[in-house]
DNA sequence: CGCATACGCGCC
DNA sequence: AAACGGCGCGTTTGCG
Protein backbone atom coordinates (compact mmCIF):
# COMPACT_ATOMS: atom_id res chain seq x y z
CA UNK A 1 0.00 0.00 0.00
CA UNK A 2 1.15 3.21 -1.41
CA UNK A 3 0.70 5.79 2.25
CA UNK A 4 1.89 9.34 2.19
CA UNK A 5 0.81 13.03 1.91
CA UNK A 6 -0.75 14.84 -1.11
CA UNK A 7 -1.00 11.40 -3.03
CA UNK A 8 -2.86 13.30 -5.86
CA UNK A 9 0.35 14.92 -6.72
CA UNK A 10 2.50 11.61 -6.94
CA UNK A 11 0.07 9.91 -9.07
CA UNK A 12 -0.45 12.96 -11.96
CA UNK A 13 3.60 12.71 -11.39
CA UNK A 14 3.96 9.13 -11.91
CA UNK A 15 1.20 8.94 -14.86
CA UNK A 16 3.01 11.89 -16.32
CA UNK A 17 6.34 9.33 -16.68
CA UNK A 18 4.18 6.64 -17.87
CA UNK A 19 4.60 4.92 -14.60
CA UNK A 20 1.67 3.09 -12.44
CA UNK A 21 0.65 3.73 -9.00
CA UNK A 22 -0.42 0.46 -6.20
CA UNK A 23 -4.26 0.52 -6.56
CA UNK A 24 -3.85 0.57 -2.46
CA UNK A 25 -3.70 4.00 -1.07
CA UNK A 26 -3.90 5.76 1.78
CA UNK A 27 -3.44 9.63 2.22
CA UNK A 28 -2.34 10.36 5.48
CA UNK A 29 -3.74 14.14 5.04
CA UNK A 30 -6.82 13.16 3.96
CA UNK A 31 -7.61 10.42 6.45
CA UNK A 32 -7.55 13.66 9.00
CA UNK A 33 -9.47 15.42 7.41
CA UNK A 34 -12.01 12.71 7.45
CA UNK A 35 -11.68 12.45 11.53
CA UNK A 36 -11.90 16.71 11.40
CA UNK A 37 -12.82 18.18 8.65
CA UNK A 38 -11.99 22.06 9.85
CA UNK A 39 -8.61 21.91 10.52
CA UNK A 40 -6.31 24.87 8.79
CA UNK A 41 -3.82 22.50 7.09
CA UNK A 42 -3.33 19.02 6.88
CA UNK A 43 0.09 19.18 7.33
CA UNK A 44 2.61 16.87 8.90
CA UNK A 45 3.62 19.18 11.43
CA UNK A 46 0.13 20.36 12.04
CA UNK A 47 -1.63 17.11 12.77
CA UNK A 48 1.34 15.43 14.72
CA UNK A 49 1.51 18.43 16.95
CA UNK A 50 -2.56 18.83 17.24
CA UNK A 51 -2.96 14.98 17.76
CA UNK A 52 0.10 12.91 18.89
CA UNK A 53 0.91 15.83 21.23
CA UNK A 54 4.40 16.62 20.07
CA UNK A 55 6.80 18.17 17.21
CA UNK A 56 7.40 16.36 14.25
CA UNK A 57 11.07 15.47 13.22
CA UNK A 58 10.68 14.23 10.03
CA UNK A 59 11.32 10.36 10.51
CA UNK A 60 10.12 7.04 9.36
CA UNK A 61 8.69 6.66 13.28
CA UNK A 62 7.09 10.18 12.63
CA UNK A 63 5.14 8.48 10.00
CA UNK A 64 4.40 5.72 11.12
CA UNK A 65 2.79 7.28 13.93
CA UNK A 66 0.40 9.35 12.29
CA UNK A 67 -0.93 6.87 10.20
CA UNK A 68 -1.60 4.40 13.01
CA UNK A 69 -3.14 7.19 15.02
CA UNK A 70 -5.45 7.90 12.18
CA UNK A 71 -6.19 4.18 10.67
CA UNK A 72 -7.38 3.85 14.70
CA UNK A 73 -9.47 6.76 14.46
CA UNK A 74 -10.77 5.85 11.24
CA UNK A 75 -12.05 2.51 12.79
CA UNK A 76 -13.43 4.39 15.61
CA UNK A 77 -15.80 6.57 14.02
CA UNK A 78 -16.59 4.07 11.10
CA UNK A 79 -15.42 6.35 8.31
CA UNK A 80 -13.65 2.81 7.10
CA UNK A 81 -16.07 2.89 3.98
CA UNK A 82 -15.87 6.70 2.92
CA UNK A 83 -12.24 6.45 3.25
CA UNK A 84 -11.45 3.68 1.37
CA UNK A 85 -13.99 3.32 -1.17
CA UNK A 86 -14.66 6.91 -2.14
CA UNK A 87 -12.01 9.37 -0.87
CA UNK A 88 -8.99 7.18 -1.81
CA UNK A 89 -10.37 6.05 -5.48
CA UNK A 90 -11.05 9.69 -6.15
CA UNK A 91 -7.87 11.02 -5.81
CA UNK A 92 -7.34 9.41 -8.91
CA UNK A 93 -10.07 10.18 -10.89
CA UNK A 94 -9.67 13.98 -9.33
CA UNK A 95 -5.79 13.78 -10.45
CA UNK A 96 -6.98 12.56 -14.25
CA UNK A 97 -9.14 15.37 -14.27
CA UNK A 98 -6.70 17.60 -13.33
CA UNK A 99 -4.23 16.63 -15.97
CA UNK A 100 -7.00 16.63 -18.43
CA UNK A 101 -8.17 19.94 -17.77
CA UNK A 102 -10.42 22.34 -20.55
CA UNK A 103 -9.72 23.38 -23.44
CA UNK A 104 -9.64 27.68 -23.56
CA UNK A 105 -10.37 29.52 -26.46
CA UNK A 106 -7.58 32.33 -26.43
CA UNK A 107 -9.13 33.98 -28.69
CA UNK A 108 -12.30 34.46 -27.74
CA UNK A 109 -11.25 35.14 -24.34
CA UNK A 110 -9.20 38.47 -25.78
CA UNK A 111 -11.76 39.53 -27.40
CA UNK A 112 -14.10 39.48 -24.42
CA UNK A 113 -11.01 41.19 -22.53
CA UNK A 114 -10.71 43.94 -25.07
CA UNK A 115 -14.67 44.80 -24.76
CA UNK A 116 -14.77 44.28 -20.96
CA UNK A 117 -11.66 46.99 -21.02
CA UNK A 118 -13.49 49.56 -23.28
CA UNK A 119 -16.64 49.53 -21.09
CA UNK A 120 -14.76 49.69 -18.13
CA UNK A 121 -12.42 52.76 -19.34
CA UNK A 122 -15.76 54.32 -20.73
CA UNK A 123 -17.78 53.78 -17.54
CA UNK A 124 -14.33 55.15 -14.98
CA UNK A 125 -15.15 58.57 -17.61
CA UNK A 126 -19.13 58.55 -16.61
CA UNK A 127 -18.66 57.74 -12.75
CA UNK A 128 -15.52 60.64 -12.60
CA UNK A 129 -17.85 62.88 -14.60
CA UNK A 130 -21.00 62.11 -12.67
CA UNK A 131 -19.11 62.45 -9.63
CA UNK A 132 -17.51 65.66 -9.81
CA UNK A 133 -13.92 63.96 -8.57
CA UNK A 134 -11.44 61.19 -9.51
CA UNK A 135 -11.11 58.26 -6.92
CA UNK A 136 -10.64 54.93 -7.06
CA UNK A 137 -13.81 53.19 -7.26
CA UNK A 138 -12.86 50.00 -6.22
CA UNK A 139 -12.40 51.02 -2.94
CA UNK A 140 -15.95 50.47 -0.71
CA UNK A 141 -14.91 53.43 1.59
CA UNK A 142 -13.72 55.77 -1.80
CA UNK A 143 -16.87 55.15 -3.15
CA UNK A 144 -19.09 55.27 0.37
CA UNK A 145 -17.87 59.01 0.92
CA UNK A 146 -17.91 59.93 -2.65
CA UNK A 147 -21.99 58.60 -2.75
CA UNK A 148 -22.95 59.54 0.69
CA UNK A 149 -20.85 62.28 1.48
CA UNK A 150 -20.08 64.64 -1.63
CA UNK A 151 -23.33 63.47 -3.80
CA UNK A 152 -25.23 63.40 -0.14
CA UNK A 153 -27.25 60.39 -1.58
CA UNK A 154 -29.65 60.03 0.60
CA UNK A 155 -28.74 56.69 2.85
CA UNK A 156 -31.40 56.26 5.12
CA UNK A 157 -32.23 52.68 6.16
CA UNK A 158 -28.81 51.68 4.33
CA UNK A 159 -26.92 49.34 7.15
CA UNK A 160 -23.53 50.14 7.63
CA UNK A 161 -20.16 47.88 7.14
CA UNK A 162 -18.97 46.32 10.70
CA UNK A 163 -16.31 48.59 10.53
CA UNK A 164 -19.17 51.93 10.29
CA UNK A 165 -19.09 52.68 6.80
CA UNK A 166 -22.09 53.00 4.76
CA UNK A 167 -22.18 49.48 2.62
CA UNK A 168 -21.89 49.88 -1.35
CA UNK A 169 -23.05 46.44 -1.91
CA UNK A 170 -25.19 45.69 -4.77
CA UNK A 171 -27.95 45.55 -2.24
CA UNK A 172 -27.33 48.98 -1.52
CA UNK A 173 -26.75 50.37 -4.90
CA UNK A 174 -30.15 48.63 -5.99
CA UNK A 175 -31.71 50.14 -3.19
CA UNK A 176 -30.82 54.05 -4.21
CA UNK A 177 -30.59 53.45 -8.12
CA UNK A 178 -33.21 55.96 -8.49
CA UNK A 179 -31.44 58.73 -6.02
CA UNK A 180 -28.68 59.26 -8.24
CA UNK A 181 -27.98 58.41 -11.97
CA UNK A 182 -24.19 57.37 -10.56
CA UNK A 183 -25.25 54.46 -9.31
CA UNK A 184 -26.40 52.22 -12.23
CA UNK A 185 -22.69 52.98 -13.81
CA UNK A 186 -21.07 51.99 -10.90
CA UNK A 187 -23.42 48.66 -10.70
CA UNK A 188 -22.51 48.11 -14.35
CA UNK A 189 -18.58 49.49 -13.59
CA UNK A 190 -18.63 46.51 -11.22
CA UNK A 191 -19.95 43.59 -13.26
CA UNK A 192 -17.48 44.39 -16.20
CA UNK A 193 -14.53 44.76 -13.40
CA UNK A 194 -15.45 41.75 -11.57
CA UNK A 195 -15.61 39.60 -14.73
CA UNK A 196 -11.96 41.01 -16.34
CA UNK A 197 -10.29 41.19 -13.00
CA UNK A 198 -11.43 37.47 -11.36
CA UNK A 199 -11.87 35.29 -14.49
CA UNK A 200 -10.80 36.40 -18.15
CA UNK A 201 -7.71 38.19 -17.63
CA UNK A 202 -6.43 35.92 -14.92
CA UNK A 203 -8.25 32.28 -16.76
CA UNK A 204 -5.96 33.57 -20.10
CA UNK A 205 -2.64 33.68 -17.87
CA UNK A 206 -3.39 30.13 -16.27
CA UNK A 207 -3.51 28.58 -20.06
CA UNK A 208 -0.52 25.99 -20.25
CA UNK A 209 1.51 25.25 -23.43
CA UNK A 210 -1.82 22.39 -24.61
CA UNK A 211 -4.16 24.98 -24.41
CA UNK A 212 -6.06 23.91 -21.77
CA UNK A 213 -6.71 25.11 -17.99
CA UNK A 214 -5.99 22.73 -15.19
CA UNK A 215 -7.46 23.42 -11.74
CA UNK A 216 -6.53 22.02 -8.69
CA UNK A 217 -9.02 20.33 -6.53
CA UNK A 218 -8.59 20.15 -2.88
CA UNK A 219 -10.01 17.15 -1.51
CA UNK A 220 -9.76 18.71 2.19
CA UNK A 221 -11.08 22.19 1.36
CA UNK A 222 -14.55 21.93 3.05
CA UNK A 223 -15.92 20.90 6.28
CA UNK A 224 -18.71 19.30 4.68
CA UNK A 225 -17.48 16.57 2.29
CA UNK A 226 -17.22 18.84 -0.75
CA UNK A 227 -14.21 19.80 -2.98
CA UNK A 228 -13.29 22.99 -3.94
CA UNK A 229 -11.29 24.03 -6.58
CA UNK A 230 -8.53 26.60 -6.99
CA UNK A 231 -6.08 28.12 -9.32
CA UNK A 232 -8.38 28.85 -10.82
CA UNK A 233 -11.45 28.17 -9.16
CA UNK A 234 -13.42 26.52 -12.26
CA UNK A 235 -16.50 26.01 -9.79
CA UNK A 236 -17.64 29.95 -9.55
CA UNK A 237 -17.47 30.74 -13.47
CA UNK A 238 -20.02 32.90 -14.33
CA UNK A 239 -23.23 31.24 -15.53
CA UNK A 240 -25.84 33.07 -17.44
CA UNK A 241 -29.70 32.49 -16.99
CA UNK A 242 -32.00 31.18 -18.95
CA UNK A 243 -35.88 32.05 -19.41
CA UNK A 244 -37.46 29.98 -17.29
CA UNK A 245 -39.34 26.84 -18.64
CA UNK A 246 -41.70 26.99 -20.91
CA UNK A 247 -42.19 30.47 -20.73
CA UNK A 248 -41.18 32.47 -24.09
CA UNK A 249 -37.56 33.89 -24.55
CA UNK A 250 -37.83 36.91 -22.15
CA UNK A 251 -34.06 37.12 -21.32
CA UNK A 252 -31.52 39.78 -22.97
CA UNK A 253 -30.50 39.15 -25.78
CA UNK A 254 -27.80 36.41 -25.92
CA UNK A 255 -25.11 37.69 -27.85
CA UNK A 256 -24.96 40.63 -24.76
CA UNK A 257 -24.71 38.26 -22.39
CA UNK A 258 -21.32 38.71 -20.45
CA UNK A 259 -21.32 35.10 -18.81
CA UNK A 260 -22.36 33.37 -21.96
CA UNK A 261 -19.56 35.05 -24.07
CA UNK A 262 -17.17 33.78 -20.88
CA UNK A 263 -19.07 30.27 -21.03
CA UNK A 264 -18.42 30.05 -24.70
CA UNK A 265 -14.91 30.35 -24.05
CA UNK A 266 -14.41 26.86 -22.17
CA UNK A 267 -14.66 24.44 -25.51
CA UNK A 268 -14.03 20.75 -26.64
CA UNK A 269 -11.22 19.29 -28.45
CA UNK A 270 -11.82 18.60 -32.07
CA UNK A 271 -14.19 15.83 -32.10
CA UNK A 272 -15.27 15.91 -29.01
CA UNK A 273 -18.27 17.97 -27.35
CA UNK A 274 -18.59 18.36 -24.15
CA UNK A 275 -21.43 16.84 -22.04
CA UNK A 276 -22.81 18.60 -18.60
CA UNK A 277 -24.90 16.16 -16.23
CA UNK A 278 -26.46 17.50 -13.09
CA UNK A 279 -28.19 16.70 -10.71
CA UNK A 280 -31.71 17.90 -10.44
CA UNK A 281 -33.02 19.66 -6.52
CA UNK A 282 -30.40 16.86 -4.73
CA UNK A 283 -30.32 18.69 -1.71
CA UNK A 284 -33.77 19.10 -1.16
CA UNK A 285 -34.25 15.19 -2.71
CA UNK A 286 -31.71 14.22 -0.08
CA UNK A 287 -33.65 16.37 2.63
CA UNK A 288 -36.96 14.33 1.52
CA UNK A 289 -34.89 11.36 2.14
CA UNK A 290 -33.60 12.11 4.86
CA UNK A 291 -36.41 13.70 6.99
CA UNK A 292 -39.32 10.86 5.30
CA UNK A 293 -41.50 13.84 4.94
CA UNK A 294 -44.61 12.46 3.17
CA UNK A 295 -45.47 15.42 1.49
CA UNK A 296 -41.83 15.97 -0.03
CA UNK A 297 -41.26 12.48 -1.03
CA UNK A 298 -44.35 11.84 -2.45
CA UNK A 299 -43.61 14.69 -4.77
CA UNK A 300 -40.31 13.49 -6.00
CA UNK A 301 -41.73 10.19 -6.26
CA UNK A 302 -44.68 11.72 -8.88
CA UNK A 303 -41.90 13.86 -10.39
CA UNK A 304 -43.17 17.33 -9.61
CA UNK A 305 -42.25 20.70 -9.74
CA UNK A 306 -41.07 20.80 -6.08
CA UNK A 307 -41.56 24.74 -6.03
CA UNK A 308 -44.58 24.73 -7.26
CA UNK A 309 -45.56 21.65 -4.77
CA UNK A 310 -44.28 23.59 -1.81
CA UNK A 311 -46.18 26.97 -2.85
CA UNK A 312 -49.62 25.23 -3.24
CA UNK A 313 -48.98 23.99 0.62
CA UNK A 314 -47.75 27.13 1.81
CA UNK A 315 -50.30 29.22 -0.23
CA UNK A 316 -52.87 27.05 0.59
CA UNK A 317 -53.82 26.74 -3.30
CA UNK A 318 -54.34 23.27 -5.81
CA UNK A 319 -51.31 23.44 -8.26
CA UNK A 320 -52.84 25.23 -11.21
CA UNK A 321 -53.55 28.10 -9.26
CA UNK A 322 -49.54 28.64 -8.27
CA UNK A 323 -48.32 31.76 -9.30
CA UNK A 324 -44.74 32.24 -10.76
CA UNK A 325 -44.48 34.69 -7.56
CA UNK A 326 -45.89 32.38 -5.24
CA UNK A 327 -43.60 29.99 -6.73
CA UNK A 328 -40.76 32.21 -6.42
CA UNK A 329 -41.20 32.57 -2.49
CA UNK A 330 -41.71 28.98 -2.23
CA UNK A 331 -37.73 28.41 -3.73
CA UNK A 332 -36.74 30.65 -1.28
CA UNK A 333 -38.55 28.69 1.25
CA UNK A 334 -36.94 25.53 0.24
CA UNK A 335 -33.66 26.57 0.10
CA UNK A 336 -34.14 28.87 3.21
CA UNK A 337 -34.54 25.29 4.76
CA UNK A 338 -31.85 23.90 3.96
CA UNK A 339 -29.66 26.49 4.93
CA UNK A 340 -31.83 27.13 8.37
CA UNK A 341 -33.16 30.58 7.06
CA UNK A 342 -34.51 32.36 9.50
CA UNK A 343 -37.17 35.31 9.67
CA UNK A 344 -35.47 37.96 8.77
CA UNK A 345 -33.08 36.75 6.51
CA UNK A 346 -36.42 35.58 4.76
CA UNK A 347 -37.80 38.53 4.81
CA UNK A 348 -34.66 40.38 3.11
CA UNK A 349 -34.18 37.99 0.27
CA UNK A 350 -38.26 37.03 -0.55
CA UNK A 351 -39.23 41.21 -0.19
CA UNK A 352 -41.77 40.45 2.65
CA UNK A 353 -42.10 41.53 5.75
CA UNK A 354 -41.26 39.89 8.89
CA UNK A 355 -44.42 39.04 9.56
CA UNK A 356 -45.40 37.90 6.65
CA UNK A 357 -41.80 35.86 6.28
CA UNK A 358 -42.81 34.25 10.12
CA UNK A 359 -46.19 33.30 8.60
CA UNK A 360 -44.98 31.40 6.19
CA UNK A 361 -42.17 29.60 7.87
CA UNK A 362 -44.43 28.01 10.33
CA UNK A 363 -46.84 27.61 7.90
CA UNK A 364 -43.99 25.74 5.54
CA UNK A 365 -43.18 23.69 9.10
CA UNK A 366 -46.38 22.90 9.85
CA UNK A 367 -47.09 21.67 6.73
CA UNK A 368 -44.06 19.94 7.01
CA UNK A 369 -43.25 18.40 9.91
CA UNK A 370 -40.97 16.10 9.70
CA UNK A 371 -38.40 18.62 8.08
CA UNK A 372 -38.62 20.42 11.30
CA UNK A 373 -38.69 16.99 13.68
CA UNK A 374 -35.51 16.27 11.50
CA UNK A 375 -33.69 19.36 12.03
CA UNK A 376 -34.70 19.65 15.64
CA UNK A 377 -32.94 15.96 15.91
CA UNK A 378 -29.61 17.29 14.49
CA UNK A 379 -29.89 20.42 16.54
CA UNK A 380 -29.89 17.76 19.56
CA UNK A 381 -27.21 15.67 18.25
CA UNK A 382 -24.83 18.93 17.63
CA UNK A 383 -25.16 19.73 21.31
CA UNK A 384 -25.19 16.25 22.86
CA UNK A 385 -22.66 14.75 20.96
CA UNK A 386 -20.71 17.76 20.24
CA UNK A 387 -21.01 16.94 16.06
CA UNK A 388 -23.07 16.27 13.57
CA UNK A 389 -22.79 12.89 10.73
CA UNK A 390 -24.23 12.60 7.94
CA UNK A 391 -25.25 8.84 7.14
CA UNK A 392 -22.39 7.63 5.80
CA UNK A 393 -20.68 8.89 8.55
CA UNK A 394 -19.38 11.86 7.45
CA UNK A 395 -18.17 13.84 10.63
CA UNK A 396 -18.24 17.86 11.39
CA UNK A 397 -17.31 19.06 14.76
CA UNK A 398 -19.38 21.58 16.46
CA UNK A 399 -18.31 23.17 19.62
CA UNK A 400 -19.91 26.10 19.43
CA UNK A 401 -23.49 24.36 19.08
CA UNK A 402 -23.35 24.74 23.01
CA UNK A 403 -21.83 28.46 22.78
CA UNK A 404 -23.01 30.55 25.64
CA UNK A 405 -22.93 33.51 22.59
CA UNK A 406 -26.48 32.76 21.12
CA UNK A 407 -24.99 34.46 18.07
CA UNK A 408 -22.42 31.39 18.35
CA UNK A 409 -24.96 28.97 19.04
CA UNK A 410 -27.27 29.59 16.35
CA UNK A 411 -24.51 29.93 13.54
CA UNK A 412 -23.59 26.58 14.58
CA UNK A 413 -26.82 25.43 14.57
CA UNK A 414 -27.34 26.30 11.11
CA UNK A 415 -24.32 24.64 10.25
CA UNK A 416 -25.32 21.23 11.64
CA UNK A 417 -28.26 21.89 9.91
CA UNK A 418 -27.04 22.17 6.71
CA UNK A 419 -24.32 19.45 6.80
CA UNK A 420 -25.49 16.17 6.66
CA UNK A 421 -27.89 17.42 3.69
CA UNK A 422 -24.78 18.87 1.63
CA UNK A 423 -22.93 15.95 2.95
CA UNK A 424 -24.38 13.63 1.48
CA UNK A 425 -24.98 15.43 -1.57
CA UNK A 426 -21.41 15.27 -1.65
CA UNK A 427 -20.82 11.56 -0.93
CA UNK A 428 -23.30 10.64 -3.88
CA UNK A 429 -21.65 12.48 -6.61
CA UNK A 430 -18.22 11.19 -5.38
CA UNK A 431 -19.32 7.90 -5.63
CA UNK A 432 -20.53 8.68 -8.84
CA UNK A 433 -17.24 9.85 -10.43
CA UNK A 434 -15.12 6.87 -9.14
CA UNK A 435 -17.86 4.73 -10.68
CA UNK A 436 -17.87 6.49 -13.40
CA UNK A 437 -14.45 6.59 -13.97
CA UNK A 438 -13.73 2.86 -13.19
CA UNK A 439 -16.50 2.20 -15.91
CA UNK A 440 -14.35 4.35 -18.67
CA UNK A 441 -11.66 2.12 -17.32
CA UNK A 442 -12.95 -0.89 -18.10
CA UNK A 443 -15.10 -0.59 -21.21
CA UNK A 444 -11.70 0.83 -22.89
CA UNK A 445 -12.75 4.80 -23.27
CA UNK A 446 -10.18 6.71 -21.54
CA UNK A 447 -9.69 8.18 -25.36
CA UNK A 448 -13.18 8.73 -25.67
CA UNK A 449 -14.90 9.84 -22.59
CA UNK A 450 -12.94 12.76 -20.22
CA UNK A 451 -14.29 13.86 -16.70
CA UNK A 452 -13.11 17.49 -16.59
CA UNK A 453 -15.19 19.35 -14.21
CA UNK A 454 -16.85 18.70 -11.08
CA UNK A 455 -19.31 21.53 -9.72
CA UNK A 456 -20.92 20.35 -6.84
CA UNK A 457 -23.72 19.30 -8.06
CA UNK A 458 -22.46 18.66 -11.72
CA UNK A 459 -20.02 16.83 -13.74
CA UNK A 460 -18.41 18.02 -17.11
CA UNK A 461 -17.39 15.52 -19.60
CA UNK A 462 -15.43 15.52 -23.12
CA UNK A 463 -17.03 12.96 -25.01
CA UNK A 464 -16.08 11.97 -28.79
CA UNK A 465 -18.46 12.16 -31.03
CA UNK A 466 -19.26 8.69 -31.94
CA UNK A 467 -20.46 7.56 -29.19
CA UNK A 468 -21.77 10.70 -27.68
CA UNK A 469 -25.82 8.42 -26.91
CA UNK A 470 -23.97 5.41 -25.01
CA UNK A 471 -21.83 7.54 -23.58
CA UNK A 472 -24.55 9.86 -22.28
CA UNK A 473 -26.59 7.14 -21.01
CA UNK A 474 -23.63 5.64 -19.42
CA UNK A 475 -22.92 8.58 -17.06
CA UNK A 476 -26.45 9.47 -16.40
CA UNK A 477 -27.33 6.06 -15.20
CA UNK A 478 -24.65 5.40 -13.23
CA UNK A 479 -25.60 8.84 -11.22
CA UNK A 480 -28.88 8.33 -10.90
CA UNK A 481 -27.96 4.68 -9.68
CA UNK A 482 -24.91 5.17 -7.76
CA UNK A 483 -26.78 5.79 -4.16
CA UNK A 484 -29.95 4.51 -3.48
CA UNK A 485 -32.69 7.45 -1.90
CA UNK A 486 -36.35 6.87 -0.31
CA UNK A 487 -36.74 8.80 -3.68
CA UNK A 488 -35.87 8.83 -7.06
CA UNK A 489 -32.52 10.68 -8.17
CA UNK A 490 -32.87 12.75 -11.28
CA UNK A 491 -29.68 13.68 -13.72
CA UNK A 492 -29.99 16.58 -16.68
CA UNK A 493 -28.15 16.55 -19.40
CA UNK A 494 -26.47 18.96 -21.63
CA UNK A 495 -24.12 18.57 -24.91
CA UNK A 496 -22.54 21.06 -26.81
CA UNK A 497 -19.40 22.50 -28.48
CA UNK A 498 -18.66 24.41 -25.70
CA UNK A 499 -19.81 25.36 -22.39
CA UNK A 500 -21.71 28.45 -23.50
CA UNK A 501 -23.96 26.80 -25.88
CA UNK A 502 -25.78 23.52 -24.47
CA UNK A 503 -28.76 22.02 -25.60
CA UNK A 504 -30.74 19.53 -23.17
CA UNK A 505 -30.92 16.28 -24.30
CA UNK A 506 -33.00 13.44 -23.67
CA UNK A 507 -31.91 9.54 -23.25
C1' DC B 1 7.82 45.73 1.77
C1' DG B 2 4.89 41.61 2.77
C1' DC B 3 0.89 40.17 5.23
C1' DA B 4 -3.66 40.01 7.30
C1' DT B 5 -8.17 41.97 7.08
C1' DA B 6 -12.32 44.08 5.27
C1' DC B 7 -15.28 44.25 1.66
C1' DG B 8 -17.38 42.58 -2.16
C1' DC B 9 -19.05 38.93 -5.35
C1' DG B 10 -18.82 34.79 -8.53
C1' DC B 11 -20.76 29.72 -8.11
C1' DC B 12 -23.64 25.47 -6.03
C1' DA C 1 -24.98 45.06 13.34
C1' DA C 2 -26.48 40.99 11.40
C1' DA C 3 -29.56 38.67 9.28
C1' DC C 4 -29.50 31.53 5.24
C1' DG C 5 -25.17 26.63 4.26
C1' DG C 6 -20.51 25.71 1.55
C1' DC C 7 -16.43 27.75 -1.11
C1' DG C 8 -12.06 30.99 -3.74
C1' DC C 9 -10.35 35.26 -5.07
C1' DG C 10 -10.03 40.19 -6.49
C1' DT C 11 -8.72 44.93 -4.58
C1' DT C 12 -7.95 48.02 -0.81
C1' DT C 13 -6.31 49.24 3.55
C1' DG C 14 -3.72 49.27 7.79
C1' DC C 15 -0.19 47.14 10.28
C1' DG C 16 4.45 45.58 11.65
Amino acid sequence: MLIGFDLKELIKKAEKEGKKVPREIFDVGIAYWLLNPAEEEYTPENLTRKYLGKEFDGSNTAFDDLYNFAVKKLGEYKLEKLFYEVEMPLLGVLADMELAGIKVDAKLLKALDKDLEKNISDLVKIIYQESGETFNINSPKQLSHVLFEKLKIDSSGIRKTKSGSISTDVETLLDIKDRHPVVQYILNYREFFKLHSTYVLPIQELIGKDGRVHTTYIQTGTATGRLSSQNPNLQNIPAFTESPAGKPEISKPIGEDWAFRLRKAFVAEPGYKLAAFDYSQIELRVLASLSGDPKMMEAFNNNLDIHKMTAANVFNVPLEKVTPEMRKIAKTLNFGVIYGMGALAFAETSGLSVEQAKKFIEEYFSDFKNIKEWQEEIKAQARDLGYVSNINGRRRWMPAAVSTSRQEAAGSERAAINMPVQGLAADIIKMAMVKIAEEIDKKNLTDKIRPILTIHDELLFEIKGDIMKEATQLISGIMEGVYELEVPIKVNVKTGKNWGEMTTIVN
